[in-house]
DNA sequence: TATGAATGAGCGTTCATTCAT
DNA sequence: AATGAATGAACGCTCATTCAT
């Protein structure tokens, strides 16, 4: 691991947080993060969302075509936002536990840190999507599980004996659940976390 | 382990169970399961509940005050037929891993099983429950959750080290997660799953 | 010209008429045909129908899945109506000319009389219609103009040279203009106006 | 009749074509024409006619203070226009009969030619204007009319017997439908159809 | 002139709930 | 118990119009 190339993944992130930064636009996806991750997506009336950003529920219309299309935006923003700064973190990582280890932290940071309620959304509010939105999201979400499938192949000499595809399910569940307990300024820290989680998922000494 | 005795909890399952029966309301009570579980609480209108009943949708409000309590009585019934059955089957084990093992096994049949649907309301319909109601169910699933809480501390020299109420959560987590990808016909049977997960949280041969 | 026979449609006649009775759907047609007759569908709001028919624009909902679906059975209803009207009074006309000026007459009545308004929708308000709902009601339209094109093809030797579609087309397009300028308490009374429109359309004499 | 005089009715008419020519102002009336006429006032979107003229809606505004506005503007340009063509056309017309020819003619062109969704308007959409804007293009109605009343009047001996005013009325109704069915590549030319209504407005031979 | 974000009143419609029968 | 018509508040959304730039 010499002299890591100058990141583009950096140049994307950037591009990505931009998209939920002070515009009317940005605004708006913050504030439908805040209320749908908090009420749910059916019980959040645009009237709230839109007085939560300051503007007149017509308004946000300007913006976006419908209700639907706004979580949708956030969902598209949050998965794309946190595939950058996997691929940015992935980028100082070489060895494959370090890699899992590295993607671990990011995961457990999205839901239990700043994207935490953009994140719930998308699993709680993913029946609120109709099909076509659910197949849009859908290329995105594979694009952010491959990295985790890829990194756990990588490792599997070192993991827990079963396909990556369910050691994946085992680790996302584990990691989806945190949402409703985790402190972060509890005994147990994010890197704690990580670390539990590594062991869990680490195979077994002989026995 | 022929003979055991006539169970007291098995009483308490009959008793449970006779609760979603033939009754008018056990069959509202079924209906609401199979429809908040599948279309979500808010997506699902009295009407359809009514017409799934083959009633009209005032008849409804003879049986139950409102929607809410609909699904509050869902959650209850399906938390008090869970522990029943949990405490069916922990009457058989003894050892303190195969109680823990017992648990594991009646949790993810039900989350996988006859009462997936009304399970999911716990996690996915939590929010729109009032505060009141909330409380209620919590000394319920307070109930269901100590079950596992005690089989955790009592197998703890077994088992990862770390707190059994955060151990708890992490296996949670893993069978909630369940809901969305396990296919009970695939490669991965339950019995498969519980062995998986017991390794995930058994302690580590020292290395 | 014998004994006409007991006429049947007679008994549709009053069945349709009673599609626009007391009842609360009946009232709701009534009230539609005067108030998307005078201010056109498109300006009339559902809580004015509804405030005319003195209940919640709500509960218009419970008689008619949509404004729309209200339009169309207006429409379906007027044509009915008259249809009826038409039959009835042709079972006492045999001769052609006479069965002519009967329709004549029926087509008047309708579009000055009890009916105008309702009748007005179905040129003014077409287009209101979505595609589905106007090949329904092009059915009915359809048998109502057949009564006219029969009738016109069985006098066509005393009436002036010219297909039958375009006669009618021309004689429908005199009996609807009457609607924004006749007067039924002025000179000219509705049998002066039959009596004129069958001049106009009769054979010139040789020259 | 070669030298015709330069008519001053013809510098008229090219006023008013200049009305609807590539201003901004023009192309909007073109449009709003064009988009009134065929889908209609209340369903044509000030957005839509932006769009087809090429400019942001809230550009519409500094032309014509509302929407209102533009509609009067197409009525008021097409009476005008019209009425200019009429007067152009008479200017070559002695024969009293020939005079009426000449403005059934027009009238037959404007329903069926260049200007047949702006003259549909004029009948379709007249509730739509305010009591003072009707108010105002009544008066050029007026005298557009007055060129047909005049007609009728002058060549009366040869004409059915009945007031000048109704019989504007029956020809009237029957160039208004002429919207509804008149395809001018069938069989029935413009011409043709001249000659019909003619005949039948024509005074019977006694018998 | 032109823009386009914003307004705000109003739209058609939904739906949990009530209540006379 | 059951019905089903009615309620009425709230919903997502539309759109002519305004106005700072």
């Amino acid at each position: 691991m010499t002299l890591s190339p100058p990141p583009l993944t950096d140049l994307r992130v950037s591009t990505r947080v931009s998209a939920m930064d002070e515009s009317p636009r940005g605004r708006i996806l913050q504030a439908a993060a805040r209320l749908f991750g908090s009420r749910g997506f059916g019980r959040t009336t645009v009237r709230e969302l839109a007085a939560e950003v300051g503007i007149q529920s017509g308004s946000l219309f300007h913006h976006f075509k419908s209700k639907d299309e706004i979580l949708e935006a956030v969902m598209v923003e949050v998965i794309e936002l946190n595939t950058g700064r996997m691929l940015a973190a992935l980028a100082h990582a070489c060895d494959p536990l370090e890699r899992l280890r590295v993607l671990l932290r990011c995961e457990i940071n999205s839901i239990t840190g700043d994207t935490r309620r953009a994140m719930s959304l998308l699993v709680n509010e993913w029946n609120s999507l109709d099909a076509a939105a659910q197949a849009r999201v859908l290329v995105l979400r594979d694009r952010y599980e491959k990295l985790f499938l890829d990194a756990i192949a990588d490792a599997a000499n070192s993991l827990v004996e079963v396909e990556p595809f369910i050691l994946r399910r085992l680790i996302y569940g584990v990691h989806a659940g945190l949402r409703t307990w985790f402190n972060p300024d509890g005994a147990l820290s994010r890197d704690d976390l990580v670390e539990l989680v590594m062991q869990l998922v680490s195979r077994k000494a002989p026995s």
